[in-house]
DNA sequence: ATGGTAGATCCTCTA
């Protein structure tokens, strides 16, 4: 493929969509609104033979990388342009579908493709005592092990995303309370350590905050354990979902967006999607 | 201090 006919704009969205038949209406809606090249899903609780393949193809997505399972986790990306080299990865000796990656073609790239990781990382349970609560042991652990598998098999010269949801929100920003939510999982001071560590092994810049100053709060994701619209109202929310970069992609970096309105789209999921644009510089 | 809701599914688990 030569250099000129690579696409010159790559829209990547990535979603926690909790169940992919489910949320296939609002899936039109997310690509009628915002028209990404790629999408990374989360969540999609489906085994592969029965994801809504056909209809996501003719929306406009022929190409899928998919890894999924029956009623938990699962991971895909969709893309308008072909995929190459998907790998499915398994982490902690577990085949859970929480892993799936593969490269696309950008001009912007100095090796004229990015490759294309989506993520779900384990919640972690209730607990934020590794020693009693198996789920957060096992939620470090693999933060520890795909931060080890970048140091090892990968580098900061490499044009990368990492996107999904790490259920981790890092900066006191990420997180509608910071001192209540410092003893609740997701935002506690050793899960915050492991995710930096990863972030550290390559260099991973962190898009969303290139767009939207650390000092301000920024969520991605409200619980469904509210009534009605209190999500919106008391707006008690946490950053889970990341778009993370490599350096090779920074100067191309063109915009990044919450899509906040989709967290009210019924019935929701309770992740709202994120959206970064790179534009060839 | 507790429970609140959602999704898939085997009637409980995970989030």
């Amino acid at each position: 493929m030569s250099s000129a006919a690579l696409p010159s704009v790559l829209r990547i969205a990535s979603w926690n969509v909790n169940s992919v038949r489910l949320r296939l209406p609002h899936l039109e809606r997310l690509i009628r609104a915002q028209d990404p090249d790629v999408i990374c899903l989360q969540e999609t609780k489906v085994i592969d033979v029965l994801f809504p393949a056909g209809v996501l193809a003719d929306w406009g997505y022929p190409y899928q990388a998919l890894s999924g399972m029956k009623s938990y986790n699962g991971v895909a990306i969709l893309s308008r342009w072909p995929l190459e080299d998907v790998q499915r990865v398994s982490w902690c000796g577990r085949d859970d579908c929480r892993h799936v990656s593969a490269r696309v073609a950008f001009a912007g790239s100095p090796q004229g493709s990015v490759e294309v990781h989506c993520l779900y990382v384990p919640a972690g349970g209730d607990i934020p005592d590794p020693e009693v609560n198996p789920k957060f042991a096992h939620k470090l652990a693999f933060l520890r092990e795909v931060e080890q598998w970048f140091l090892a098999c990968r580098g900061y010269h490499d044009a990368m995303v990492l996107t999904g949801d790490f259920n981790v929100a890092p900066l006191p920003s990420d997180v509608w309370d910071h001192k209540k939510m410092s003893r609740v999982i997701t935002h506690t001071p050793v899960e915050i350590l492991h995710l930096q560590r990863l972030q550290d092994s390559v260099r991973w810049i962190d898009s969303a905050r290139t767009f939207v100053p650390p000092s301000e709060p920024l969520f991605t994701w409200w619980s469904y354990r509210q009534q009605g619209d209190a999500w919106q109202t008391s707006n008690r929310g946490r950053r889970l979902d990341h778009l993370w970069i490599t350096e090779p992609l920074a100067a191309a970096q063109a915009g990044f967006e919450v899509v906040r309105d989709a967290r009210g789209w019924e019935p929701p999921s309770d992740h709202a999607p994120v959206v970064l644009t790179l534009r060839t510089p």
